[in-house]
DNA sequence: AATAGTTAGTGTAAAACATACACTTACTAC
DNA sequence: GTAGTAAGTGTATGTTTTACACTAACTATT
């Protein structure tokens, strides 16, 4: 059996809730396989762990590193891999097309900003995508989405992770609307404002928000000193 | 590489919070292998999905059926099934025994009431032991096992799956004391009463307690239908 | 029959937390 | 300087959590 990671990127972006697709990569030369937008994953190496792979393969995909990282359930129905629609693509990019493949799935958390699709030799089509409006994808990558989507709202609400989404410099209010967006319901402004302060996350900083048309906003960032990589 | 589900299998007895292991098995003649403990546990078959393959294994090793499962975590470390302690017992058990091996975490509530050891022809040796006593085992099961704990802490909270580990019939104290020792710490009587019975779980019987030397207690069991096998 | 020993079972007051709700402030663009 | 915009702030009400102590129902013993 083959052992895969795929990594359930999710980015925030004004107002939309975003996960991080790739278009499979097509065989050299005419392209004959129907193209299908997945999870970025790839297969672990023999000699690493889990959590490396995972790392190693997001930071191949996006160039990025420490980054909120979570493993997040196992996946091995063994017909995951083995429908029609994903046969021709294993043919073509696998040395054992045939195998079962048992994947890891993870959840990270991307700041947009840093983010830059561009350099990433693997994922030059990697898009962005509204989580609430995702296409087909192949083999099960979907069913994993919708799991990741689940633990995200969880864990959102436990350990406050919500300002790994955000850029250093947050407002309260960009706080609350990705609260808003993930949780999928409205929330009162003065409650949220005290919940957060009260759990002590996060920091005033000097600064203002500045060019916008309405009065400024205090900027925040996060307290607790964020893990190295 | 190879797949394998372990399976943390907590019982609960009278006061105190106990976890299955398993003596590892030993070649069949002379028996040259330090004998280590593990958490009972098996390969995955080709064809078999994880939960199945954890519901088969249990089954198997306890010959109970319809049992609170539920994986909790891969581990993948490259060397966690490398450790000299465990290269003996491999090179007689496994067909390939340097293979690395994954292994995807279980755990399971069962009422030991309905436990019984004798039946399983795998397990033997199976014994309870007590969480917080746990000798040293086999591979990385420490680890596997304090992570199950963890889990189920959490989960017990979460979800109120206490029970699972109490007969059919049980007294409010006897769901308190589980309660203790599962979380490692006293709670109000009037004050949990009160909790439990407000999740609405569980239901009062006709049935009191006989035969103890105290007011007798009221009977209670599990409200929501238990799910079929 | 009375008593001692044991755990079951019950209510209330105070504190913490959650909810609902509306006006003033500071900036930009015209 | 006026209009438009989102920021920022407090209070009253209901709900949940916490802390806490006595009486009730049984058994065993004398």
């Amino acid at each position: 059996m083959d052992i895969s990671v795929d990594c359930v990127v999710f980015g925030f972006d004004e107002d939309e809730l975003k996960v991080l697709l790739i278009e499979q990569k097509q065989p050299e030369g005419k392209s004959v396989i129907k193209p299908q937008k997945a999870v970025p994953g790839d297969l672990v190496r023999d000699d690493e762990g889990l959590d490396t792979a995972a790392k190693r393969i997001l930071n191949e995909l996006t160039s990025l590193k420490g980054i909120y990282l979570k493993q997040f359930h196992a996946f091995g129905d063994p017909n995951r891999v083995t429908g029609l629609k994903d046969r021709d693509w294993l043919r073509s990019f696998r040395t054992h097309p045939e195998r079962r493949v048992i994947t890891v799935g993870y959840y990270s958390l991307v700041k947009m900003d840093d983010f830059n699709p561009q350099a990433a030799s693997f994922a030059k089509k990697a898009q962005w995508v509204d989580v609430y409006k995702i296409p087909n994808l192949a083999f099960d990558h979907n069913e994993i989405v919708g799991e990741a989507v689940k633990v995200l709202r969880h864990e959102l609400m436990a350990d406050h992770i919500g300002f790994e989404l955000l850029p250093e410099k947050f407002t309260l209010s960009q706080l609350q609307k990705l609260y808003e967006i993930i949780l999928d319901k409205k929330l009162d402004k003065r409650n949220f404002r005290k919940n957060i302060l009260r759990t002590d996350t996060v920091t005033p900083l000097e600064e203002k928000q500045s060019g916008v048309l309405h009065k400024p906003a205090q900027l925040f960032s996060v307290k607790r000193p964020r893990k190295k990589d």
